[in-house]
DNA sequence: TCGAATTCTGCAAACCTTTGTAGATTAAAG
DNA sequence: CTTTAATCTACAAAGGTTTGCAGAATTCGA
């Protein structure tokens, strides 16, 4: 049992807590000997600071929390993880939630974070969370507020999500060069502001580039694997050369279509994805997608963390760039 | 900015905060009436219980760490994810924390968590760290202690890890049954104790089967995709017709040499890796492989630490067992 | 109706640190 | 040798909760 407490070096020395205090904290009032001496005793007596007596007085934890619907869902853990590096090297410690989509989870784990008092909390928003109401009363005690990915309009504190809209361009543009004609697009529901965003990309890049766009080879259902399968027939159906997607597992279900019927990839349709996941490599033909550095998603989210506890700022709106890593699903000859 | 103590609210009952303290914690012997008076009027002014305060009170944090070596592979992803729901819904938090297979991060993570007073910790040591000195001094002060997947032997608290032996036995007994008459093995350095159990548990199932062991086709050095590759090759040359392979990614090189070859999987050649990776069901053909449940691993190891800081145990060893996942790349009808 | 048992509540200390204020000591200046 | 300034240290309160002990109120049996 570690119990050694600077009254205990004090009293070792003759002299009071306070200058033990005083000394450990580097307040420079205290003489260098006196300094010297506490320091010495504290090591030998193994003192340890008790960091909820300080944060008691002080009010505050030294910890943040960061909410996302699942941990394990590897773009998640990467942001974790890069925001773990950023926020250790500043003294926080991170204390992670999940909502698993949940609402009620959501609810708990801010209620949680605000009761341990923490300086900061980072969140991606469950999906079953409809409106930021929760959260602006979650957050009050002078708790400050990260959003990052998915994003309410509304509340106080700084955001960072990717530029979806130039991802999208500059893909819908890598497969043009690449000599596609007919190139569809698989997206999720529009009401979400990261799917509009992305559509809205690939619409740009099919304008600046003279093709007009066609409504019937843009499927907004395609998020899952399943829909990918299904709406890669559709599309090879209506004469689709290529497929710009939003999600890398509808990508793979188009891809998974395509092989099954012997149409050559990348030769005769090109497959692009999103996200980047661990099998768009590993898969054959590998699979070209869109990277949403997620590590630096993490580590700006922290830092603007740190700004607004550090007061150095009301609130900031970040963007992470993304980057088009090429396969083998584009890489035919130029048309 | 809250600030309702439990001192405001015995002011406005006309009561002291030792009966308003202890309403709130369910003391019994608090009259039903007073109980309903507290909660009402704490609701009504929006009280919150400065969890510092009684933490300080009472010595001890509600919240527990975990100490993984990096937070983003899947693996680990899983456990913390697991782990998590067991621990928020005893009403812990749980801070996280990584070494990146680092001595010097696994120390400076210890020492943090020491100095939170978390109730206990749980840990998977990096590669980095050498023997479990460190952790020993780490725990004082009746912190419990929990490791799981990578282990030291003589700590005290509790251990969770997979049933290595068995799983590469039910493995390598699935490639006999299917017909597989010369079965190489992929694993790593025998020094660690993880990679021995799984050889003799393929050894094991060789023995039972009749077979002989074949020390030229046991494969020491196949962790990586790339050495899978090449030691695809030699396995070839060898005249083996399978591989047991302690891993997923060194399974993927061979499977990929055998493709690059023509050679037929699973007709001629089958494969079967370890850990159960995403791509093992994304690519083609599909990976049979062995799951480590970490998600089971997760709730165990958590559960476990409850049971030690809740004082039901001085230390347990728990195995969790291993699930073959059958696949494509097995799948052959019987020799 | 009285005493004892039971149920309930208050007092005050304890948890350990930080910090404003005031007092003490030393050094420098006159 | 005294005054002023500069440097250092002590005192005590504050931060909010929990809990042992004692005392008050209530209930019950006799």
């Amino acid at each position: 049992m570690t119990k050694v407490t600077i009254i205990d070096i004090a009293r070792a020395l003759g002299i009071t807590p306070s200058t033990v205090s005083r000394a450990l904290a580097g307040n420079p009032y205290v003489k260098e000997s006196t300094r010297e001496a506490v320091k010495q005793k504290a090591k030998e007596l193994g003192y340890e600071r008790n960091v909820i007596a300080s944060n008691l007085r002080s009010g505050r934890t030294h910890a943040v929390g960061i909410i996302v619907p699942r941990i394990h869902r590897s773009f998640f853990s990467s942001i974790i993880s890069a925001a773990e590096e950023v926020l250790d090297k500043a003294g926080y410690s991170l204390i992670i939630c999940q909502t698993r989509e949940n609402l009620q989870d959501e609810i708990r784990a801010l209620n949680t974070l605000s009761g341990i008092r923490v300086g900061g909390i980072m969140l991606s928003h469950a999906i079953g969370s409809k409106s930021g109401k929760h959260i602006q009363e979650a957050i009050h005690g002078g708790i400050k507020l990260v959003q990052f990915d998915r994003v309410f309009e509304g509340l106080p504190g700084s955001t960072v999500t990717n530029d979806d809209f130039n991802g999208a361009y500059s893909a819908t543009k890598h497969l043009i060069k690449r000599g596609y004609k007919r190139i569809g697009a698989f997206t999720g529901p529009l009401s979400t502001k990261m799917f509009l965003n992305r559509y809205e990309g690939y619409k740009k890049a099919l304008e600046d580039a003279g093709i007009p766009l066609d409504e019937t080879i843009v499927f907004k259902d395609s998020i899952i694997r399943e829909n990918g399968y299904l709406n890669g027939a559709k599309a090879l159906e209506k004469g689709c050369d290529a497929i710009y997607s939003s999600g890398d597992y509808s990508a793979l279900g188009a891809l998974e279509f395509a092989k099954d019927q012997g149409v050559r990839v990348p030769e005769d349709f090109g497959i692009l994805g999103t996200a980047n996941e661990d099998f768009t490599s590993l898969i054959s033909p590998s699979m070209t997608s869109i990277e949403q550095n997620p590590r630096e998603i993490g580590t700006k989210a922290a830092q603007a963390l740190l700004r607004l506890m550090y007061g150095e700022t009301a609130g900031e709106h970040l963007t992470v760039e993304t980057t088009l890593i090429p396969r083998e699903s584009t890489d035919r000859k130029n048309g």
